[in-house]
DNA sequence: TGTATCATTGTATCTTTGTATGATTGTACA
DNA sequence: TGTACAATCATACAAAGATACAATGATACA
């Protein structure tokens, strides 16, 4: 569980975490039944109030992504209900696609001049709808 | 942190106490990872409301200077020099590109539709995370 | 087994921090 | 005058932290 935040972005830490625990579970990072990270030990690691870490997972919980039961931890559920884990996929996208906006436009760089320079690393200068994994 | 502002001159508050913070780093009086005061104590040692700290802090933060954040306070920034921070421009760049690149790739998403939704996302002016409420 | 006790886990609530929005004030100028 | 604008203030709000608490688990011991 690598999770990292940026305490000068102006999207609030604890959405923060929201958004990299839903990318590591699209991403398959972590599996349904995966024991999340105390929120204390989380807290510690990102030097940040341990409350913050539970309003992230309290968001998640009530998405119907994990489950968090006092005294007990938190889990990844075994069976996030399927529209759940489609809608993932979009939110994810959306939360890396305003993330990058965000971050390359605060290096002062504009739409297109970080579009081309995706196309770049994609290794495809032009066009085509294809995938690049 | 000694700051002291005239009411009776021209200058407005706020600019009156951007100046003198700007001085004070340039002076050595403060130092990076410093935590300035905040906008209620501020505001309360200089008898003014502290919506006119916080503009001046405003101000401070969108030059780059000092880092606000909600909850936590207010602190001056690391300023690397020029060179550096043209070099980590672009190593960020990179990083941030491939990043995406990967993330969105293990989504499921070919680099048309990424860049698609960039676009779309640049549209709308960061509205945040509506996911849930 | 049962249970006392303590450690570990998440929760509730209040305080402290900065933010957003609109009203008020003062000043320049037609 | 009165209109326009910038600076300041008032109020309500949101994010993060501090503290005390409750639920669960682990361990020791009768």
């Amino acid at each position: 569980m690598k999770i990292s935040i940026d305490l000068r972005s102006d999207i609030p830490i604890y959405l923060q975490i929201v958004e990299q625990i839903r990318q590591q579970l699209t991403s398959g990072g972590l599996k349904p039944g995966d024991q999340l990270p105390t929120v204390r030990a989380l807290a510690s690691e990102l030097r940040i109030n341990f409350n913050t870490v539970s309003r992230a997972y309290r968001v998640l919980d009530q998405s119907g992504i994990i489950s968090t039961q006092q005294g007990r931890g938190t889990y990844i559920l075994e069976t996030p209900p399927p529209e759940v884990v489609e809608r993932l996929q979009l939110e994810s996208l959306d939360a890396l696609s305003r993330h990058y906006l965000r971050q390359t436009s605060r290096l002062g760089f504009s739409l297109e001049e970080a579009i081309k320079h995706l196309r770049q690393q994609a290794g495809k200068p032009d066009t085509g709808d294809q995938n690049f994994s």
